[in-house]
DNA sequence: GTCTATACTGTGATAGAC
DNA sequence: GTCTATCACAGTATAGAC
């Protein structure tokens, strides 16, 4: 079968275009914010014609949901990464944990806005998109639970303070510190808490 | 000058058309959403065609703009009821601002993302619809500071804090009480953590 | 002054040639 | 798979009737 592309072939090259695609969709969504992505500005930027985008992706929400499980993915490993590297002591491994996913959410604007979907009306994600995003809530009520701090209440109140102070710091402050130097403050208080 | 409408009554009716195309735009919004807010749905909804909105406001984001100063004006008209019924006692006085403002926030998910603009790229408040969100922070800060809560760390904390758990309540469990029901717990967290 | 009618630009999306 | 051509509909803006 000389001249002719094997199937892996043809399939490493339609993930290469796909990988392309996003990444130009990543570059446009940090240069001009996820809100104001076109499917111009990304065909533009790939070097093709906005239609054939569709060869690829079925609609711009695809993207969206590529990028949304991408984001979350990337999450999940520095999450990962992060309670592997954690110090055994409570409050010392509670605060690296929380401190991995804050600098995570905090380095990209338009990550974290399609992590919590600040985005379009009518997009929801997969459930294959999603999942990632499940794993690792369900890794932090892991470490939380192996702690000692086990009450879906408190798990919820962990939640709601970091996000808040993510939320704070970008809007407030972005490319500053003014929240990310609350941070040890506010796992101290939390721990404080809960009893650790 | 019979026949001949006083220079009041025109403002008036101008005041009151004005009125009814916001009231049609809050409606829109609290249905199909803030982003998905157009000015057919809006026009359709007064009895107008589009481009007599153009009469009214000069751009879209001009309706936004008024709908953000209505938002924050609302929100401080509630904070300074709160507060002058609040209880003397500082721990019991905090969760009582807290609460106005948690409440006041979560009782309209369209309001809320218009006044922490999760909007488009290219909104952005005149000073003038501004001037109510200054003044509702400015409450705050001098409510904490009568507590004897006075430095920018622990104010900053504070409404971080409490937008982590409006947020999560807005995303996470629309029209529940699942982070409300965390409140109590969480002022008490930040009141032992400010030394009150 | 306010409305109706209409046109312009930019967006996501589709059809069909090659 | 990619392209050209085109659609439907958004926000915006102007002209002209009343």
């Amino acid at each position: 079968m000389l001249g002719t592309p094997s199937r892996n072939r043809i399939a490493e090259r339609r993930e290469a275009t796909r990988r392309e695609i996003l990444d130009a969709a990543w570059a446009v969504a940090r240069e001009k914010g996820i809100t104001a992505l076109t499917l111009r500005d990304v065909a533009e930027r790939v070097g093709m014609q906005t239609p054939s985008l569709y060869s690829h992706f079925e609609s711009k929400n695809a993207i969206y949901d590529a990028m949304f499980g991408e984001a979350w993915a990337g999450c999940l490993e520095a999450m990962t990464a992060g309670i592997a590297n954690a110090p055994e002591e409570p409050r010392a491994g509670l605060l690296h944990m929380m401190r991995t996913y804050f600098d995570y959410a905090v380095a990209d604007q338009a990550r974290n806005q399609l992590m919590n979907i600040r985005i379009s009306a009518d997009f929801e994600p997969s459930a294959e998109a999603y999942a990632p995003s499940i794993a690792t809530y369900e890794l932090g009520r892991q470490h939380l639970a192996s702690i000692g701090v086990d009450s879906d209440a408190d798990l919820d109140l962990c939640a709601a303070l970091i996000g808040g102070l993510v939320d704070a710091q970008l809007a407030n402050d972005p490319g500053g510190d003014r929240y990310a130097r609350l941070l040890d403050g506010a796992v101290q208080m939390y721990a404080d808490h809960v009893g650790l």
